[in-house]
DNA sequence: ACGAGAATAGAACGATCGTGCTTTTCTGTC
DNA sequence: GACAGAAAAGCACGATCGTTCTATTCTCGT
C-alpha cells in the first residue's frame, strides 16, 4: 500500500467559530457524529437530529441542503476528531518503534475514553456504507485507508531502523496490530466489558516485543 | 467466561420442508439473511424483501406477524447456517490444538466463500443492534457469546493437553485468535481485497505456533 | 374432484421520511 | 437603534414505512 500523508480536513477551532451559523453547524455535527456511532449514520433522521439538538427540522436542514451533505459533513467532522485524538498526539513520539506503540496506544485510548459514545466512528459507519456506493462511503473508506497506510508507514520506519524484524511485511504487521484494536472496539460494543481494552493493549505490546530483532 | 454448549436451533432440512408455507418461509429467511449482511437487518424493509422474493408485502408479512418476529427468525436462520458452516465441521477434528485450528480455519473459510454475501452475519448485525435493546439484540449477542465461549473452551482443552502454553489465559488467547477473523471480515467488506483472509490465516497459524510449549 | 384451511394478494391506515417554499426571528454592522 | 441578510421555524408535499383487514387463490387430505 502506497503511503500518502493523512489529509487532515482542518476543522475550525471552537474559538474561531465566528458566526452563529458556524457555531450551530459545529454543534449539529458533534451531535450527529455521536448519535451516528450508536444508532447508525443513515437511520439517523433529520427529525431525530433536530430533536436531539433542540432545533426544527427545516432550520437544521437549511445548514446542509441534503441529507447526503449532512452525512459527508459528519464524516469529515469525525475525521478531524479522530486525527486530533489519535494521529496528532502520536506524531510527537520518537520515530520508529515508540511511534508505532504510540499510535496503537492512542487508538485504544480513543476507544476507551469514548471520544464517540458508540466506539470508533469509522468502524461503525464503514460497515453500514460498505455496500452503498457514493461520496459518503468514499470519504469513510479514504479515512480508513489513510489510517492503515499511515500505521503501515510508521511500521516500515521501525523496520528500517532495525527495531522490528523484516521477515514479515509492514502490511502483515499492520494487519495484526490493527486487528486487536478493531476487535476490542467491537467486543466492547457488543458485550460492554472494558477488559477487552487491556486485552488489546497486552496483545499489541507482546506482539511488538516478539517482533523485535534478537 | 463459563462454557455453555452452543445451542443449535436446528432448522428443518430443505427436504423435510413439507408444506408450501414452510418452504416459502425458508426461502424468505435465506433472502433476508443475505440482504441483511449487505444492507443491514433493520433498514431491510418488508417491501424490499417482498420485492426480492417476488411476493406481495402482505403475503410475506403474514408469515411472521411483525417485523421484529421476522428479524428474530432471520437471526436464528443465520445462526443455523453458521453452526453448519463453522462449528459442525470443526467437531470432527481431533480435540486439542487441531480443533482450535479447525475452528479458526473454518471461520475464515465461512467468510471467504461468502456463506453470506456481506461477510459474517453476526459481525454485521451486532454492530447495528448493539445499542437497541430487545429480543433481536439478545439473540445476536447470545450467538456471539456462544461462539466465543466455545472457542475458549476448545483453547482450554488444548492447554490441558499441553499443546498450548498456559502462561496466557484461554480468554486472552481466544481474543487474539478471533481478532484476526474479525479484522479480515471487516477489511474485506471495506476494501474488497481477499488477501486479508491469507493474512488472517497466517497470523492465526503463527500465533498458535508461538503458543506451543517448547 | 371437492371442500376446508392455508397461503397469498389487494387496498388502505397513520406515521415518518427527505425536501421545498414561505414566513418569522435573530445577528451583526453602520 | 435601524436595517440587510443570515438563521431558524412553519407548513405542506409525495413517498415509503409497518401493519391491519378483507378478498382471492392455491394445496392437500379425503
Amino acid at each position: 500500500m502506497v503511503y500518502t500523508p493523512p489529509v487532515v480536513v482542518q476543522e475550525k477551532q471552537t474559538d474561531v467559530l465566528k458566526t452563529k451559523g458556524e457555531r450551530t453547524r459545529h454543534a449539529i455535527l458533534t451531535t450527529a457524529a455521536n448519535l451516528a456511532t450508536e444508532e447508525g449514520l443513515d437511520p439517523l433522521s433529520i427529525g431525530r437530529l433536530a430533536e436531539a439538538t433542540g432545533m426544527s427540522k427545516s432550520g437544521l436542514f437549511a445548514h446542509f441542503g441534503s441529507k447526503e451533505e449532512l452525512q459527508i459533513a459528519t464524516v469529515e467532522h469525525a475525521a478531524s476528531l479522530f486525527v486530533e485524538a489519535v494521529i496528532a498526539p502520536a506524531r510527537s513520539a520518537p520515530k520508529g518503534l515508540p511511534r508505532v506503540w504510540a499510535l496503537c496506544d492512542h487508538k485504544i485510548g480513543y476507544l476507551e475514553r469514548q471520544v464517540f459514545p458508540g466506539g470508533c466512528f469509522f468502524a461503525a459507519t464503514s460497515v453500514e456504507f460498505s455496500h452503498r456506493p457514493g461520496p459518503v462511503r468514499d470519504r469513510i473508506e479514504e479515512m480508513l485507508r489513510s489510517w492503515l497506510s499511515y500505521l503501515e508507514h510508521v511500521v516500515e520506519q521501525a523496520q528500517e531502523a532495525g527495531e522490528l524484524v523484516d521477515t514479515l511485511s509492514a502490511r502483515e504487521i499492520t494487519f495484526e496490530l490493527d486487528s486487536f484494536g478493531m476487535a476490542a472496539n467491537w467486543q466492547f460494543r457488543v458485550f460492554g466489558d472494558p477488559a477487552v481494552y487491556d486485552d488489546a493493549r497486552r496483545a499489541i505490546r507482546e506482539r511488538l516485543e516478539s517482533l523485535r530483532p534478537a
